[in-house]
DNA sequence: CTGAAAGCGCTTACAG
DNA sequence: CTGAAAGCGCTTACAG
């Protein structure tokens, strides 16, 4: 086999150059970059030192087109501008480099259907996805189904499908946000919600429902609501500024239980003597002193490094057993629930 | 020419399959796959559709690798989990994904030494790069250079290399927040530092110094800070707990702000009556009815995209000529410097 | 307008 | 242990 002509676009270095450079044939080069195969170690070491000198390192795109993988793992996020999503990215691809894996972004905007976006990270030939808080709808599922390869979801269930799924215990942070709240004396609870077709939030009231009921409470009054900060300051207005003003506030999210607390400053309720307010995922704003919010921490760390455990396990066995991780929640106990 | 064997490792639909199926040669699938290329109308149709029905769609690395543009952009970024940095993610990919372009991402630890992990992302042939808050070390320089395709600096500069760089007008801001203090009557400035590598920083300061020395003022007051929520809190007993209490304070980042009015309710100064409080960023919290911040804020839309059009005209035409685009900076006035 | 062929830069059996 | 060759899935001159 012949070296290649010169190239239409640009020259790189290539192992043709090294091999060339070394007196060697090209696919003694390729042996030296790849781990397992057999070269004399005086021959890998000279082909090493000459590619350093020439610049040259094996293209990733050739590599992963012959081996079929191409250390691509496809991440695709909505909103990667919310604190949580983004210290999960963080996380996750720091954790991926780690392991030589490379993430290729698939950012979502709100009203982006993922569906048909995805089809782009197919094309570069991903070996797995990463799908973080992504609505799930049935044609999602389809598609991932019908491309064949593995899909880990993060912090979202999709029940019955052949989906890897890693997400924080919702339920479990529900159930002890009731139960602190309870334990410190709450007499009305009242429950401030996200957007409906968060999977996440609904698992959240309901675990608050049930240690509640299981504590002998009627139902929580609920007030709605959509992660933003302003819809926190409505919720607090309507549950703090009229008549049957609970004493225990549990927010779906930190963002909104911040609002609550600035209405509630506003009012001259005091927190925690009049109102208790928990809220769900430990955002730094939570640790400000003037709000010290008691919430329940994602440990988004492990979250991480479960995904990159279980991402590096299929890239050696190809397949794993259907991965169902639930990481639970911590209830991290401030000063909106505790006086000092 | 004649059909590819079997994979060793998995099964793709390529334009074999399609060009079997349709009786054609191979060829002429990717031409109609390819705007430009002459294929009769009713053939590409009918491709097209055979295509869609057996889900083929061309295989973005083996064009890559034949093209030479692999329309992978390389986004290398410190702390994705910074407000700032996210937002400027989430624009930045929401955009390239508009002209086709896809960001692989290099993220780093604030640890990480970025000129030894860039070449990752040279391996994977990425068309071009895109540096976010990322401190530039002549090294790093030196190996960008070295690769030869275009860099692009976001919110930071490195003067004397061929590096675009698009960036918030830091000086001009810092310029406008010791003019909007004066205006409102300060007496005595103070400045709260950032972490000493970051070159906006000092434009902030500088900017400030500036202007107070502009409007016959002396030299501000400075406490160093390292961005962080606890090193405001630090700054804020060091200037508002002894004597020669300063009466307005500017803040290198919203964070730290945050952190300093904090200290002064909790010292019982009012804000904005016995001191007013300028931070910088415009993050989410700086809106919160509790803090009501005035800030500068960046124009992150407007940075993520000119940083688009760059790389889609590069994509276009190989080359620009070097781009230094500075960003004006937006004083948003709320209640901390203001009263209602 | 379509076909046949070369080639992008690599990996990996297959011989020797 | 090394060389020669085939092939990953595509694009693009070159003929016809």
């Amino acid at each position: 086999m012949s070296p290649p002509k010169d190239h239409r676009f640009r020259r790189r270095v290539t192992a043709w150059d090294v091999a060339r450079a070394a007196g060697v044939n090209q696919s003694v080069v390729s042996r030296a970059f790849n781990a397992g195969s057999r070269v004399a170690p005086e021959t890998r070491e000279r082909l090493l030192a000459i590619a350093k000198e020439l610049g040259y390192a094996p293209n990733a795109l050739a590599r992963g087109l012959l081996t079929g993988r191409t250390r691509l793992i496809g991440i695709t996020t909505v909103q990667i501008n919310s604190e949580i999503s983004s210290r999960l990215l963080q996380n996750l691809g720091l954790g991926l480099l780690s392991v030589d894996l490379h993430p290729l972004l698939l950012p979502l905007s709100p009203q982006g259907v993922l569906a048909d976006e995805i089809h782009r990270l197919f094309t570069f030939d991903v070996d797995a996805l990463v799908l973080v808080s992504a609505a799930i709808s049935p044609a999602l599922v389809e598609a991932c189904t019908a491309w064949g390869r593995p899909v880990i979801l993060l912090n979202r269930v999709a029940p019955g499908h052949r989906l890897h799924s890693i997400r924080t215990d919702d339920y479990g942070g529900g159930r002890l946000a009731a139960q602190h709240l309870l334990e410190r004396g709450a007499q009305s609870l009242a429950f401030v919600s996200g957007p409906a077709d968060a999977t996440n939030v609904q698992a959240r009231r309901d675990g608050f429902f049930a240690a509640a009921e299981a504590a002998g409470q009627p139902p929580p009054r609920i007030v709605a609501g959509d992660f933003a900060y302003p819809s926190g300051v409505v919720a607090g207005r309507t549950l703090l500024g009229g008549p049957g003003r609970p004493d225990a506030v549990f927010c779906a999210n930190d963002v909104m239980a911040l609002g609550l607390m600035d209405v509630a400053r506003e009012l001259g309720i005091r927190i925690p003597g009049d109102l208790q307010v928990v809220g769900f995922d430990d955002i730094t704003a939570a640790s400000f002193a003037g709000y010290s919010l008691t919430t329940l921490r994602h440990d988004l760390d492990i979250v991480a490094a479960e995904t990159v455990a279980l991402l590096a396990d299929l890239q050696r066995d190809g397949e794993a057993s259907l991965v169902d991780r639930v990481v639970s929640a911590r209830l991290i106990d401030r000063r909106s629930t505790h006086d000092l």
